[in-house]
DNA sequence: TTTAGCACTCCAGCCGGTAGAGTGCCAAGT
DNA sequence: ACTTGGCACTCTACCGGCTGGAGTGCTAAA
């Protein structure tokens, strides 16, 4: 159906675009005229725009305004109109500069997802890679509280802290705590968390008699600790007041849904979930995607990785209306340099190869 | 000047405010005289709202309008004409429900915090403990990263867990990394971490010979893991949204200054901070204090303690126009639960008594 | 296929009029 | 000395009508 459209066809749509992107007001024919450099009248340009809102693409708020640009519209924009504005050495080294390599990781993904919102005036995402399957153990402690619990911490190969308290049934002794820990790490250090707690099952049954208790009280002890879903924290969100100052989302209500977006985190991380899949930056634009809270918006999004195997998202969101031959390469350099950053101080460009 | 109003000018003061707190529409002479059950004709009313007007304590935003409440009423309302509605044992165990006192500390204050923001339908606040000076140190531990990167867990004896990575000049085994930990936490543990900063800076020089090596390691490491500052993270805020459904701020500009407070935290760290000297809870009202961002609201706090020593406050923040009778008791109450659960389990406090 | 012309539509802003709510003041009543 | 009813006045919010500007759709001519 939207085939391949006239060049002219093509050419007026990315100026209508471009102008209304840029000044927010709908787009009538004789501006459009002028605008687009093509020497001819805006009556024919009227005819032009009467095929464009045919096929979906623009359409006019009421009878006599300009037009619009739809949903649809944007998306043949992104996809095959849109040259991306080349990002300046000068931003690269102010966004490397905010992104520095030997970081806690914790801070890292903070840090990039704070520096999205200031540079794109926008609000800042960043999906956290969940702690879960891929993560490798590097080593767990347990330390004594008060009151029969006992603090689990839990280091992943990748340097991620999770601590988590639990509760037994009675007192352990310094000692007995320390034997635990280094009976568990000797045995299941450097393995994925997911093989760890598949491996804590079938060990249960057949311990050997000697190490009996102490293997007894670290299994169940890990075992508390793993089990339970951390899905808190998965999703970072920056600068929402940015979104503020954008006349586009100025209504109350629409803010309200975007920020209850925010909060209750799960149609966005089901969206970046997505992104995670194929590579580079994907766009998702308005009602597309088909969650309510956020038709109107765009959100523009690159996976990154460590060593190499994506472990999670980061992007912007904002109003349909923004400006995507800037946001884009920002989100594409920032995932870069993300992936860098979080691969180690020593391989900032070149692909590594692992071990582990 | 304000010493002590007429017993009738007070209660016309009190009916203005209730009722305009109710339905935020200024109020008329007829209406107040109807409801305060006086039995005072209109026009008498209208003479004493002269005198309010002339105190300071209600004004007019236009010549025929009715009164409303200015923040010094406000002031005189919340000190000394409030009367607060008793909370039922239903809110309370509600209340006890959600915050179980075995839980991380973490998780205790952030469900506080989206506690307070639920059942008032306003903003939560939550202060952290900075884990400066106070606590006492549990237990350190380093682990080893790649590419000389070493990550300083550390743990105070109220179960709260800091990480921070540091650099090192070369790499150190585990084992190494073992002793040191071990050399520390048997010198360390137990001190509060202001002590444990000033000691580490005189064993520096006076080290023995012989652990020389190690000592140096852990003490080096660990000096800077404590010194760098950790102001992040003092702040909580919870439920920003439900601001946005409040009709007196559903303008804009004043949602993105307040959405900025939260941001920056800064000023609302330094409120919240004067709260904690004062025991009980405790009212800021508007511009009181001097904070532009937060004209028309008020906070209302109270602080919190671990073992009977206050260590933060937490609160609500929302429109000066708050149902302050039922906002007070459950910041109240809240404080209390969640200064029990913090020292533990077993001392869930024996009813407060006490009335102010 | 493009263009000029024309009638038409719709929005935004302005004006004037009106109803409602509430005040301030004054003079009379208790 | 207070309290009250009465009265004139003021201000807002709302409605309807009017107007200018912008832009469209259609048609007929180039």
């Amino acid at each position: 159906m939207s085939s391949t459209l006239n060049t002219r066809t093509e050419i007026l749509l990315k100026t209508l675009i471009e102008r209304y992107i840029a000044d927010g007001q709908p787009v009538g024919s004789r501006t459009l005229a002028r605008q687009a450099g093509l020497d001819l009248s805006p009556a024919t340009v009227r005819n032009i725009m009467s095929d464009l809102e045919e096929l979906g693409l623009v359409t006019s708020p009421h009878t006599s305004a300009g037009r619009v640009p739809t949903d649809r519209g944007y998306r043949v924009f992104v996809d095959t109109l849109l040259q991306v504005r080349p990002i300046t050495t000068n931003e690269v080294r102010k966004i490397r500069h905010e992104i520095e390599a030997d970081q806690d990781p914790q801070h890292l993904l903070a840090n990039a997802s704070h520096l999205l919102s200031e540079v794109c005036r926008l609000a800042g995402l960043v999906m956290v890679p969940r702690r879960e399957e891929q993560a490798a153990l590097r080593q767990l402690d347990f330390v004594g509280l008060t009151g029969r619990r006992i603090l689990v911490i839990l280091v992943t190969q990748d340097g991620q802290v999770h601590n988590r308290i639990i509760n037994v049934e009675r007192d352990y002794s310094a000692s007995e705590l320390e034997q635990a820990a280094n009976y568990f790490n000797d045995a299941y250090a450097g393995l994925g968390l997911a093989e760890v707690r598949r491996q804590l099952l079938r060990d249960l049954e057949a311990a050997s008699s000697d190490l009996q208790r102490i293997m007894d009280l670290a299994t169940r002890m890990a075992r508390q600790a793993l089990t339970e879903e951390d899905k808190h924290d998965e999703l970072m969100v920056s600068g929402e007041s940015n979104l503020m100052d954008i006349p586009d989302l100025m209504d109350v209500r629409k803010l309200r849904l975007l920020f209850d977006a925010f909060n209750t985190k799960r149609d966005l991380l089901h969206l970046l979930d997505q992104s995670m899949r194929a590579g580079g930056v994907k766009i998702f634009i308005g009602a597309e995607a088909g969650y309510e809270a956020l038709r109107e918006c765009s959100v523009v999004t690159a996976p990154y990785s460590i060593e190499g195997t994506v472990v999670g998202t980061l992007g912007v969101i904002g109003p349909t209306r923004m400006a995507y031959e800037q946001v884009i390469p920002i989100v594409d350099i920032t995932a870069r340099l993300l992936s860098a950053a979080l691969s180690g101080p020593d391989r900032l460009e070149s692909p590594g190869r692992d071990s582990h």
